[in-house]
Formats: structure tokens, sequence, C-alpha cells
DNA sequence: ATATTATATGAGTAATTGCTCGTATTTGAG
DNA sequence: CTCAAATACGAGCAATTACTCATATAATAT
């Protein structure tokens, strides 16, 4: 009976002096990802650079994977709540006016901290990236879905899977690469106005 | 004075069974990379797979960095060969004709070894990750800064270096994730064709 | 004050890593 | 055949890794 290697908490802090920890924790632990990369972070050096014992750091995580998990959920819901909030109020408004904004959102959301973004994204060993991080994709996907299901006497596309995952994949690209290499496509809007366009033509197009 | 640590390989073969011998190294890890993930790419590992002593792979690699550099530029120069080899002879010829044919050479670029692309792509730090991998992407994009160059009467985008970006971005990142996340996408021709619209209803914008 | 629980600690361990170096074998030129 | 150059080898080293455990301190409850 292979016992599964868990990535919960050990223990959950309950005074207020263990909270700090796991704060210290997770906040070196980001630290280095962007500071120095993934391969920089051993469990030794967050406690270290948390400033506590390599001890105190598995009081509250089993193993180092659980670590980068609780990063990547926190980042992950970070993300789509802020998509989430910005597209919840626009199911009733037209498209021409609701890529815009899932754009602007897009942006916001990669300019949180694009470098562990990119950490978190590119760097992370496929088999410690568990589901957590695509889960916000999903989330924004599912939302996608639904629009367009609303909006299906003017959008009416040819594959509903398959529009999801280009408008998808297309925003979340265009977006996480402008902010790592051109962050001079984000100050104006110029950008934004050329990936409205880009996914609008796309959708309204008529044949 | 701080000596760079070298890329280039230690000594080059001159014999034919040293050829074989780089050969099976590079193999090898190859293997290791898409069957077993990077961060089981040691070297002692790497030297047992290939069937050789660890002594002999530093014969030819000065240390591991190089051996997935080399792995690196050999895969960056077959996408990057397909997709010009497929683009050189159309430079004359209409939009219409060119984005379809893109397309199709970056799907099968992708579909050489869709595995070892995600490795060398998403899971390599990004300290060892130099230029090397984004080179095919420069040559792509030049070629297709090109192109929009020599038919700028017809085309005439808002900004050039911009559409390239976008053009290049979307085109590599749908045709990534398609191979790898819906093979189902792939088996007919309806993605090329709904991503050749996605580009072509941009490009011909008129406004 | 005492007992119980929560928290903190870091020396130590077993495993793995990248890599060296002395030595052995094979090859091809003269 | 002779011999120098090319190639092959792998035991072993220094460094790093994830993680344990015995012990100590601090907070809370009774």
């Amino acid at each position: 009976m292979p016992r599964k290697r868990s990535i919960s908490p050990r223990k959950l802090p309950k005074q207020e002096r263990s909270r700090i920890t796991v704060e210290a924790i997770l906040e070196a632990t980001t630290r280095i990802l962007t500071e120095e990369g993934y391969d920089k972070a051993s469990t030794n050096h967050i406690a270290e650079r948390a400033g506590i014992g390599i001890g105190s750091l598995y009081q509250y995580f089993p193993n180092k994977e659980s670590i980068v998990a609780a990063l990547m959920e926190q980042h992950s819901n970070e993300i789509a709540e802020i998509v989430e909030s910005k597209l919840s109020h626009l199911f009733d408004r037209p498209i021409e006016m609701v890529i815009p904004e899932l754009i602007k959102a897009a942006i916001a959301a990669h300019a949180i901290n694009p470098r562990l973004h990119q950490v978190l994204n590119e760097e992370i060993p496929q088999s410690e990236r568990l589901q957590q991080m695509q889960q916000a994709e999903k989330r924004i996907a599912g939302l996608l879905r639904a629009y367009l299901e609303r909006w299906n006497d003017d959008i009416h596309p040819r594959n509903l899977e398959m529009t999801v995952f280009i408008l998808g994949r297309t925003v979340e690209s265009l977006c996480h690469s402008a902010v790592l290499e051109h962050p001079d496509f984000i100050t104006n809007s110029q950008f934004e106005r050329e990936v409205s366009d880009l996914l609008l033509f796309y959708l309204k197009r008529t044949n």
C-alpha cells in the first residue's frame, strides 16, 4: 500500500506566532523563486531566508512540494479572482465591450508579480506542478464558455470548445509574453487595442 | 577574473567511435527528458542510459549544461528549418495562402517530438536556457517581418513590431498547446482553419 | 503553580549530485 | 611493429539535498 505523498500542511498553526512563521516561509519562497530561480529553492535555503530553523519549516509543511503547491494555489486564486470580478458584471454586455475588459484584466493579473508567474509556469518540474495552476485557467475557460453560449445568436462559433480554447490560450499567452518581454507595449493602450481587434474580428466574422 | 562557464564541447570527436558516443549521449538525454523529466537527468544517469562511462561523457561535454544546450540548438534548428523551408517559396504569395501554410508548418514542427519541446520550453531552469531556444523564434520573427514589409501596401499594420510579436506568439502558443492538450483538434483541419481565420481577419482589417 | 499543548531549533543522516583524475584500451600513422 | 594520440573507464570526492529527531522554550489551561 503506497502511502500517498501528501501536499496538505502537516499541522495547522493555532497561535499567532506560528501564523507569522508560515507566512515567513511562503514569503521567503516567493523571494527566492523570483530572485534566484527554482533550483536555488532548497528547503534549507528557504528556512534561512525566512529567518527560522529548518525544523520549524517541517512543522507546517510535510515536504518541499507542498510549499510550492501552497504558493501556486495562492497565486492562482489571485489571478482568477481578478478576472472573475471584472467579468462577472459584464455578462449581458456585448462582446465589443467584454473583450477589451478581459484583456485589461489579464494584463492586470499578470502584472501582480510577473516573474513569480513565469517561474511558477515555466520552471517547476511537471511532477510537482499539479493541476492547481491550470485551475485558474479552467475557471476562466468556464466563464468564457458560458458567455459565448449566452450570446450564441450573435456569435455562433463553428466549434464552441475550440473557440474557448483559442480565446483563452491567446489572451493568456499574449499577456504573459508581453508583460515579460515587451513592457513597452503595455504602457500605452495600443497593445490592448490590437489584441482586442485580433479576437473581435475573429468572433464577429460572418460566413 | 571569473572564468566563464563554457557551453561548447570540451573536445571534438575525431574518430568514428567517439562520434557514436556523442550521439548516444544526446539520444539518452532526449529519452530521459521525454520519459522521466528534467530533474531525473543527472549526468550519471545519462551516462548509464547511454551505455558509456561517466568519464567518457566529460570527454566531450564540459558540464551538464552544455548537453542540454546542444539538444536545444539541435531541436531549435529542426523547427526553424521546417518553417523556413515551407515559407521561403511563398514570399510573393498573398496572405490568404501564406498564413495557412505557416500554421501547418508550425503544427508539423511541434509534432516532431512534442514532449521534448515541452520539457525544453517549460522545465529547464532559466539560468540554463540561454538564448538558443528563442533563436528559432527570432529567425521566424525575422521572416514574418520581412513578409509584412513586402506586402506593406495590402496589410499596413498600425505597428509592425507589435504585429510581428502578436503573430509569432499566437501561432507558437496555439500550436504548442493544441499538440499537447488537444491532439483531437489536430486530426482534422478545422483547427488550422480556425487559427488561420483568427490571424487573417486581423491582418486584413481595414480602418 | 503545574501540567499540557504548541512552537522552535539545528546537528546530523542518508542519498544524490556534478565532476575529476589516474589508468587502461583502442586506433592509426610511420 | 612501435608509439603517440584518441578514446574509454569508473572509483571516489566534495558539495548539496530533503528531511528526522531529540531537546528546549513559550504559551495556555486548570
